[in-house]
DNA sequence: ACAATAATGGACATGATTATCCATTAATCA
DNA sequence: TGATTAATGGATAATCATGTCCATTATTGT
């Protein structure tokens, strides 16, 4: 069946943006999170460990610890998520799953693909975390950027 | 990672299509076109026999037998493919995962999603077997339709 | 130094998708 | 009727995605 991502990038979109809801500054606790947006723990520790190491998140061991967001929510993609998530190539494949398909052998559907890909990553591309924050029930400060700016 | 659709979609693409280029009327055997497209025969009679029972194919047994398009190649779009294979409602699940995510309650990707798949679907929607044959390499008859209209 | 907290990383369990095998059924031909 | 051909359907295996558990490491505060 169809799957924008996998399992995990869900988890990371839903537990991110519910951390630009709560914090200013994108800062969470792995069991905060997942306890509040319904997520699986176990799992989703290792995903976040995954946005480590792409350099989304910053780690705080210890006691008052948790992850940061080393960029600001309005300046992160979905689209970024993803990448960080799936890797950089997830939507590069070929849809007919012909490994020898590209731009100089294209197969039958590798123009319409690219096309529908273009439109699809840009509307992925323009929205943002605190977008998604936003858009959620505000628990706090509900979208100070609408008057803000 | 990024699934446009399952592994029985994307083979039910090949082997249709390699159906149409080979055949006016979309007629073939499952062991031919396994053999000639490469994909895994015991799997995709599976399929096949999906597409059967969704009445995109008739089944003909016994000597000489095979399958036959029940519609002309080139009145069968991308999607009905797709939908045959994956079920109607492939493209209608929450990208959140959120079970009470629609119209009256949306999440904070609906909207985005919405108009990103109404722009996919319409690129499968208006490409046809007979497109994707005629844009394979031309085994026999390459594309009468060009000149003919 | 010790205790408590929170992320890390490895091993393991479960479930869904993908793939294979084989006996059965239906059709054709001799 | 018997033999051959080709799809059908059920059981089973392999592979991958998802999910859980636990010992370890780093950090903080006492």
């Amino acid at each position: 069946m169809f799957k924008l991502y996998s399992k995990g990038c869900e988890y990371a979109l839903r537990a991110l943006t519910y951390a630009a809801t709560q914090n200013e500054d994108g800062r969470f606790q792995a069991a905060d999170v997942c306890l509040q947006t319904g997520i699986p723990e176990s799992f989703s520790r290792k995903i976040f460990q995954a946005l480590v190491q792409g350099g989304f998140l910053r780690a705080l061991r210890g006691p008052g610890g948790g992850y940061v967001l080393t960029i600001p929510p309005d300046q992160i993609s979905l689209l970024d998520v993803i990448r960080a998530v799936e890797g950089d190539d997830t939507f590069d494949h070929c849809v007919l799953g012909l490994p020898e398909c590209g731009t100089k052998r294209p197969c039958p559907l590798h123009e319409t693909w690219v096309k529908a890909k273009e439109q699809l990553l840009a509307q992925l591309e323009k929205r943002t975390l605190q977008d998604l924050a936003d858009a959620s029930q505000p628990k706090r400060r509900p979208s100070h950027k609408l008057a803000g700016r």
